[in-house]
RNA sequence: GGUGCGGUAGCCAAGUGGUAAGGCCGAGCUCUGCAAAAGCUCUAUUCGGCGGUUCGAUUCCGCCCCGCACCUCCA
């Protein structure tokens, strides 16, 4: 079954396909928008980045590793990483290294594989710089009193087509007064004048005849997918928040200046919620791996929660649904170690994969995985289990809680405890497992010995 | 106001014009001295409300109620 994925221009599902498979050369190229380095990323973000990873793990197993192309950028340089800079005091890249940093560490907690390219903004500055100035040059773009450049959208008839917002609408929602020079306040920034009261040192020289400063956001993604993965990708992806004005934007930058298609599918994934709402740092409601890891949970759990609801649903985020992925995992950690490592003769994990492939189904990938398993399939190896984890990415032996040894005071308790129950002294084993069990410790008892661990919240 | 999405068991969440996947929680049982783990079994005559189409609708259509998101730099 061909790997469809609902697609946000047309609104329907499409199958992807490599346009030239009987080309060797030809891969399948995929840029997804990232994320911007000025602040912990939030679980909302990683949703993004987890389903994306997903999808990077169905197109290597679709088409082989080596024909998919990933790229996805970090922003670093915009006004709020700038803005966080001088707050702070220090030099821009030193901010934007020290998240670049923290996100690579979640990203790898979450087992997601790594892009092929992860473009950084600054460099890819001249790349930037040309791009403006084939706009210049073509009329789709003109420079303004202070030395800016703007896109004009009057040149580019079909924008909105992908978030269906009329130029009329936008007008009237825009209230505020554009304190800028733009001929319409519809047309958006490609480069930014330098300012020195916010911009600090942070600037470039920039398009021919306009003034030092610094790209605006939406020509980034349009320079490094075009440097890296060509006129036209294959599929571009991002959260729903991008998809208006930033990636409607891309497509007036990008057609504008190559003269042809700029992706041939667009993806979108749904928000994360807490609480009903969505995420942010002014509602005081957001979490970040790191909160949840410093709770006890475990990242492939953060990760399945992610991919419990649809992709293209928004979901809720509860502790709850932590706790759920918690024990689900565990379920599948006990079942993975009863199943033969002998060579798979069926696929009996196959359906895992077909939901996937229908648009992306991970809920409905998940309750494949467990009916499956609940029919207890003799033909079940291990092999097949673990490539419909593959493609999910849950990485189970990171499931396991981190092994914190006991105290020795505890080790000692433990110690008289399995003597005493050697002896048949069932009353001294109760006492002491309360005792153990009060100083934070459960103490689980095997076939020849005993573990403990961290009394479970 | 514009655009889009959603309302399915205690919680989360798939799905289909032909009679409701799955996970969590809970209950019972088995096994263990106890506990835990593991295994087995059970848990929606019903899919926001009201109409319509149909032999048949949770699934299609209309209206209504409720919730959420986006509307110029937020994944």
């Amino acid at each position: 079954m061909a790997l469809r994925l609902h697609d946000s221009l047309t609104r329907r599902l499409q199958d992807l396909r490599r346009p030239n498979p009987d080309d060797a050369k030809d891969v399948f190229t995929f840029y997804c928008c990232g994320p911007t380095v000025y602040a912990p990323a939030h679980i909302g973000n990683f949703r993004t980045f987890v389903v994306n990873d997903v999808l990077r793990r169905l197109l290597e197993l679709e088409y082989g590793a080596a024909k998919v192309r990933h790229v996805r950028n970090l922003t670093d340089v915009d006004d709020r990483t700038i803005g966080q800079a001088k707050k702070e005091g220090r030099p821009l890249g030193d901010i934007t290294r020290h998240w670049t940093k923290l996100f690579h560490e979640d990203c790898a907690a979450l087992n997601c594989l790594v892009p092929h390219a992860e473009p950084t903004a600054t460099g890819y500055i001249k790349e930037q710089v040309n791009m403006i100035e084939v706009l210049l040059q073509k009329g789709n773009a003109y420079r303004a009193a202070d030395g800016s450049v703007y896109f004009k959208l009057s040149t580019f008839p079909e924008y909105g087509g992908l978030s269906r917002i009329r130029e009329r609408e936008l007008q009237v929602t825009n209230t505020v007064a554009d304190a800028d020079h733009k001929d319409s306040v519809s047309d958006f920034a490609l480069w930014k004048a330098y300012k020195p009261e916010e911009d600090g040192d942070v600037r470039w020289p920039g398009p021919d005849g306009a003034a030092p400063g610094r790209p605006g956001w939406h020509i980034e993604c349009s320079a490094m997918s075009k440097a890296l993965l060509g006129d036209t990708i294959d599929l571009h992806s991002g959260g729903v928040d991008l998809l208006f004005p930033h990636h409607e934007n891309e497509i007036a930058q990008s057609q504008c200046c190559n003269g042809t298609t700029f992706a041939r599918h667009w993806y979108h994934s749904e928000h994360l919620l807490v609480d009903g709402t969505t995420m942010s740092k002014s509602k005081g409601n957001y979490y970040t791996l790191r909160d949840l890891l410093d709770q006890g949970y475990s990242a492939p759990a953060v990760r399945y929660a992610l991919l419990a609801g649809h992709p293209r649903k928004q979901l809720n985020f509860t502790l709850d649904s932590l706790h759920a992925a918690e024990s689900a995992i565990r379920t599948l950690h006990a079942y993975r170690a009863t199943l033969p490592t002998t060579e798979d003769v069926n696929d009996v994990f196959r359906p895992v994969q077909e939901a996937l492939h229908d648009d992306l189904n991970t809920p409905a990938a998940f309750g494949a995985l467990f009916t499956i398993i609940n029919r207890r399939e003799t033909d079940a190896t291990r092999a097949s289990f673990d490539r419909a984890l593959f493609a999910l990415g849950l990485d189970l032996d990171a499931a396991s809680p981190a092994q914190t040894t006991a105290p020795s005071a505890v080790t000692a308790l433990a110690e008289q405890r399995w003597a005493a129950k050697q002896a048949k002294d069932f009353a001294a084993a109760d006492a002491l497992r309360k005792e153990i069990t009060a100083a934070g410790w459960s103490m689980l008892d095997r076939k020849d010995g005993y573990t403990l661990e961290p009394v479970k919240k």
